[in-house]
DNA sequence: GCCCAGGGAATCG
DNA sequence: CGATTCCATGGG
């Protein structure tokens, strides 16, 4: 991986990088905040900036952006320092996992902002991508700030401000009161999202699983992808067919067990096999009846 | 109209 | 306890 700066244009030109694809990093179902403008071409936000990021092949250019944010935010968001080459060659070796590993070659685990991560899969629940986006779209558009090129999503300052039936004009339904309980939460210091990212797995659990809305498929995602946990492994109704199918003969087993499975089986890198599996059997209908 | 969606809480038996 | 029902909303 080769970095070059263009301070002239703002921008930031990697090159020679491997196991990058932004397209499938962005769209593999980890995110909500962002907008495909073209093919390769993507607009995102996050941190309270937008960014846009352009690939071709095997160069990735971000922009606008300085060497600072860079260095401070954008590398890590995208987890650039993690050699995604030894994960690869380690499950394209397993029969089973290959032709998923394969097709999802270039997915990497993002480090989301907890806050926003944790707001996002509250809303998640029992719902669908397209509509989780458009009520991440709203709370930015109405509820945060005008930043430059777009809207920031809102800080649990601004959240608190909005009532339960101001929240539901976003169309988040059912799942406003669990917004306005997580809020609360965080703005009474009750929950502290950013201190407790130092302790271990289980405790930043127990603390997530404290906010009415969160169960453990919830506080699972927000852990991998906000969180680092990188051997959390989120079931969802996509991986638990998927799992049946691949590894169970296609006969049903209680979340519990699939979770067990495969983190036994997965270990410290559970999180990017499980983006692997629910990435290509939600584009390939893997399971689906 | 019926079914389901990156589930979880409330209620029932 | 485990199993079932309800929850808003929108798209197929």
């Amino acid at each position: 991986m080769k970095i070059e700066w263009d301070n002239k244009n703002n921008k930031i030109i990697i090159k020679d990088i491997k196991n990058f694809n932004v397209g499938k990093t962005l769209e593999c179902g980890q995110a909500f905040n962002f907008e495909k403008l073209e093919e390769d071409y993507y607009k995102l936000t996050a941190f309270k900036r937008v960014l846009f990021l352009r690939q071709d092949k095997d160069k990735v250019e971000m922009f606008p952006t300085t060497e600072e944010d860079f260095n401070n935010i954008w590398l890590e968001y995208f987890d650039l320092n993690t050699d995604y080459d030894a994960i690869y060659n380690k499950f394209i070796k397993d029969d089973v996992l290959k032709p998923l590993v394969e097709y999802g070659e270039g997915i990497r685990i993002l480090k989301q902002e907890k806050w926003e991560c944790l707001i996002s899969f509250i809303i998640s629940q029992n719902n669908r991508i397209p509509q989780i986006k458009k009520c991440i779209n709203y709370f930015a558009e109405n509820y945060g700030d005008q930043i430059e090129n777009g809207y920031a999503f809102p800080t649990p300052e601004q959240l608190a401000t909005k009532s339960i039936e101001q929240l539901q004009e976003s169309k988040v339904g059912f799942r406003a009161k669990y917004i306005n309980d997580c809020t609360l939460k965080v703005v009474n210091k009750e929950l502290l999202l950013e201190e407790i990212g130092s302790l271990p797995r289980e405790d930043v659990a127990k603390e997530l699983l404290k906010i009415k809305g969160v169960g453990v498929k919830v506080a699972n995602c927000v852990l991998l992808f906000a969180y680092a946990k990188a051997d959390a492994f989120p079931v969802d109704v996509w991986i638990k067919r998927a799992m049946e199918v691949l590894y169970f003969d296609g006969k049903e087993q209680k979340l519990e067990d699939i979770q067990n499975f495969a983190e036994e089986k997965f270990g410290e890198y559970s999180g990017i096999v499980q983006q692997y599996i629910f990435y290509y059997a939600r584009e390939n209908e893997l399971g689906k009846k």
